[in-house]
DNA sequence: CGATTCAACAAGCTGAGCTTATAGTCATGC
DNA sequence: GCATGACTATAAGCTCAGCTTGTTGAATCG
């Protein structure tokens, strides 16, 4: 338990620093004596005199145990000044936010809020974690993106669903939809089965459909790549695809019946106080998928 | 004017560390209300929560903002702690202490006080100060020994009266008393006209005794080894010599009539508030020269 | 020797902050 | 599903730290 009071500490300083007590009430806004009390209050808490007081108009000067109160007042008062001044900055947008997130996510709505994020926040310091898991966790995180719903404690909001499509090479399939029973014994490239693949997998066997699955990987690119070469066809969620409209190789249909959409959460851990930044990345997250 | 309190702060870190707001309490000895009211407190001056309250028997939990109040609250506590330290190394005899000295109390008493002083606090930091000067202030020093009353704001006492000798070569004069009017045009090594042998020539010239000075020298034992070199005779206060009663070569005698001694004081600043190991190092040279 | 310029002190008042007591909240166990 | 236990919040009351005002006392200076 500190016995000290940092507004003594504070009144020693003023009034090494002006020479007389009033003149230190003065710069503090206190009365004479108040800072007279006070001093006599540090002086009791020490246990000795920190001012020697000549008498008369004469200026009190520091006593050798005051040159080493004041000292080191000094350094309590200047990390006490800097504990403020951390609050204020914090409450300014300084300081750490850690984002977990996947590929989609760091491909196409990251790279907006962590922009926008910055502008605002110049000293922000974001961290973004990206691990392919099937046992997402908040821990450790301020944010997680992830493709399904969290259990636990945590918050969450759907910020997206996003629509299964058939990617394949250009006369492949017809134009529009492609039966889901076409996909039986076809060639397949897929990511490994975590995540919501595991979900579309369990689709497929429900409806009696058993794909070729010819190659796996966790690059959504790859996959494209190797359907672009002619392995096979894939079934991919939208934001995963970087396939323009006018693509000379690679064409995209809609699945009948089509899959459920790949729900994509924002979660964060339940009754929890976010950061400023936190609760600002939240908001530019909603905002920005909005435009998609 | 600072806007925290030390007892929040350490609350907040008893708090932290127990998590929960009882255990704080008793940790600390206060209630559980008390604890909470301070956290409310201190919750109102950095203006948001420090501690995400689950509710029920669940243990609080440092929200973003508090973990900044609390690792810089933590530098603030430890420099406080550090101040409270330095206060009681301060009274145990911690610190420094300037003293001015000059030949013999350097060569006779000082030796003992420093030994003592260390003794006691082995943490003193001693440093001393040998000006020969006619114009002696204790500015800048804790404690100024001088052969002479200081004038001004001062308070001294004396410590000795060092008597004046003529040290002169075995057989220069018969045993017993040498009259002043001995030294009338003889050969004489002495100090500089600085300190009290000004007072010292001034005697000599009221008493119509003009010497001849042959050689001046401010080094003491310097004007030993030239009359020990026959260059003339000396008069010099006692505890300038070195030299033993048995020495083959010199012997002392007084003078008639007897110059008044030399007058050593012991001056520091007056109505100053001195240092534990100020005040302890007047006491041991008080103590030191009752035993010459 | 009075005017001036200091700090200390007495007295009175207000509010910060403690205690006690109680209510509200949530998990856990039978 | 309800009682229990382990938490925090809050109300009420009280005390004292600490502020202000007003005055005293000390010392310098013209």
């Amino acid at each position: 338990m500190p016995v000290l009071d940092l507004r003594h500490l504070a009144t020693l300083d003023a009034v090494a620093v002006e020479g007389t007590f009033g003149r230190a009430a003065d710069r503090l806004g206190y009365t004479q004596s108040a800072v007279s009390q006070q001093i006599g209050a540090l002086e009791k808490s020490v246990g000795g005199v920190v001012f020697d007081r000549p008498g008369g108009p004469r200026p009190v000067r520091l006593t050798p145990l005051g040159e080493v109160v004041l000292a080191h007042g000094r350094e309590v008062l200047a990390r006490a000044a800097a504990t403020e001044d951390a609050v204020e900055r914090f409450k300014a947008g300084e300081g750490r936010v850690d984002i977990g997130t996947f590929q989609s996510i760091t491909n196409v709505v990251l790279p907006t809020v962590v922009r926008r994020l910055l502008d605002e926040f110049p000293a922000a310091d974001i961290r973004l974690f990206e691990e392919e898991t099937d046992r997402p966790s908040t821990d450790g995180l301020d944010l997680l993106f992830f493709d399904g719903p969290l259990t636990g404690e945590v918050e969450q909001v759907k910020i997206l669903d996003d629509p299964y499509v058939v990617v394949a090479r250009r006369g492949r399939f017809a134009d529009g939809p492609v039966p889901l029973t076409a996909l039986h014994e076809a060639a397949m490239v897929a990511p490994p089965p975590i995540c919501d693949q595991v979900r579309v997998e369990r689709v497929y066997a429900e409806a009696g459909v058993a794909p070729l699955i010819v190659f796996r990987t966790a690059d959504n690119r790859g996959v494209i790549s190797m359907v672009r070469a002619g392995m096979g066809l894939a079934v991919m969620p939208m934001l995963t695809l970087d396939v323009p409209p006018d693509d000379d190789v690679l064409c995209t249909h809609e699945l009948a019946p089509a899959l459920t959409p790949r729900e994509i959460y924002l979660a964060w851990q339940a009754n929890r106080t976010l950061s400023p930044l936190a609760t600002r990345a939240i908001e530019l997250a909603l905002h920005t998928v909005r435009q998609l």
